[in-house]
DNA sequence: AGTAAACCTGACTTTTATGTCAAGTATTAA
DNA sequence: TTAATACTTGACATAAAAGTCAGGTTTACT
């Protein structure tokens, strides 16, 4: 239960075009050179962002890549579900269940076991959904100690408003 | 950002042990055929657990597997970190942060943006750890609905505790 | 038009995770 | 002691993820 390879380099790459946003586009080369990581990989990740309409691209020279919204109105949840190759377990809302993806040979969760083990990833998604959809990429691009704050911040709303079961603005 | 096979289904075989724990041990054949994987996997899955020392087996005709512990005292986040391959990103402590994985052909992770990602992991770590690490497996016996409860009621007390930044008795 | 910069794309290679196989060792019971 | 059961182990095969490559298309500038 970790971060893919995929779900970092993308999230860094999109968050350079965060950076810069309102500027010219940046280009494939800058980012794979702030990011030490291969310009063909860089292409491969904003094409994934692109195809999500996170990312817009323009072609030729004077080309680059550039957020396809405002910093503020995109999502750190929205960033890594399009960049989740699948529904993951955790990941993604609620409603999708472990008990769809580990079934071995059998039918379904049919026995306790799995059946014991989904309220728990049931209850962390929710957690995690929460949280990761309510921070911008315009939040993270501060200093580390004031992205500390935010998401402490955020992740005590979202606690506090599933405890009320309820769905609360949050404000800050 | 998922759930490992290894983790799901060595979760899977070791809450079977914890089922019939204070009987005879479970052999793997058993434990195969009721979670619908092959008994060779399931070898391997009680390996890993067995070296971490949560499960301890007993070769020959009788022989079997069992919990080294009592099914109160062994923790879903012992369980989770012992069926990691590596430590994870996000699973383990908050002290393991992306960048020593992530790094690119960096040297670190010296420009802001690794930096400004690192503080959201570290507090999903944070409240992950909380959680898994006060959830025993004799919690995971009961039925979904018990289960869930449970789960909400370690979720709110780990933040909580987060929140005021020390260590609480969770009763429950 | 020509050229250079830059994105587009799918196929390919490498690495890692998953799952299987086979040969072995230990234990019990007849 | 022999046979049957069951765990042990490392090597192997397969599948998925990660990352690279090559050839293509688009655009701006001269």
């Amino acid at each position: 239960m970790k971060v893919t390879a995929q779900e970092e380099y993308g999230l860094r790459c999109i968050l350079q075009l965060a950076r810069y946003h309102s500027r010219d586009p940046v280009t494939g080369r800058q980012i794979a050179e702030s990011e030490g990581i291969s310009l063909d990989y860089v292409s491969k990740l904003l094409m994934i962002l692109r195809r999500a309409e996170l990312v817009r691209s323009v072609r030729g020279i004077r080309g680059g890549y550039a957020l396809a919204r405002e910093p503020r109105s995109i999502t750190l949840g929205e960033v890594m579900r399009a960049l989740s190759s699948e529904d993951g377990v955790v990941l993604t809302s609620p409603d999708a269940h472990m008990c769809d993806h580990f079934s071995g040979h059998l039918e379904a969760c049919m026995h306790l076991n799995a059946c014991a083990i989904r309220p728990v990833w049931t209850v962390v998604a929710r957690y995690l959904s929460g949280v990761l959809d309510h921070i911008s990429l315009m939040d993270l691009l501060q200093t580390e100690h004031q992205v500390l704050e935010v998401v402490e911040q955020v992740s005590q709303d979202t606690m506090r408003e599933q405890a009320m079961g309820g769905t609360i603005q949050i404000g800050r």
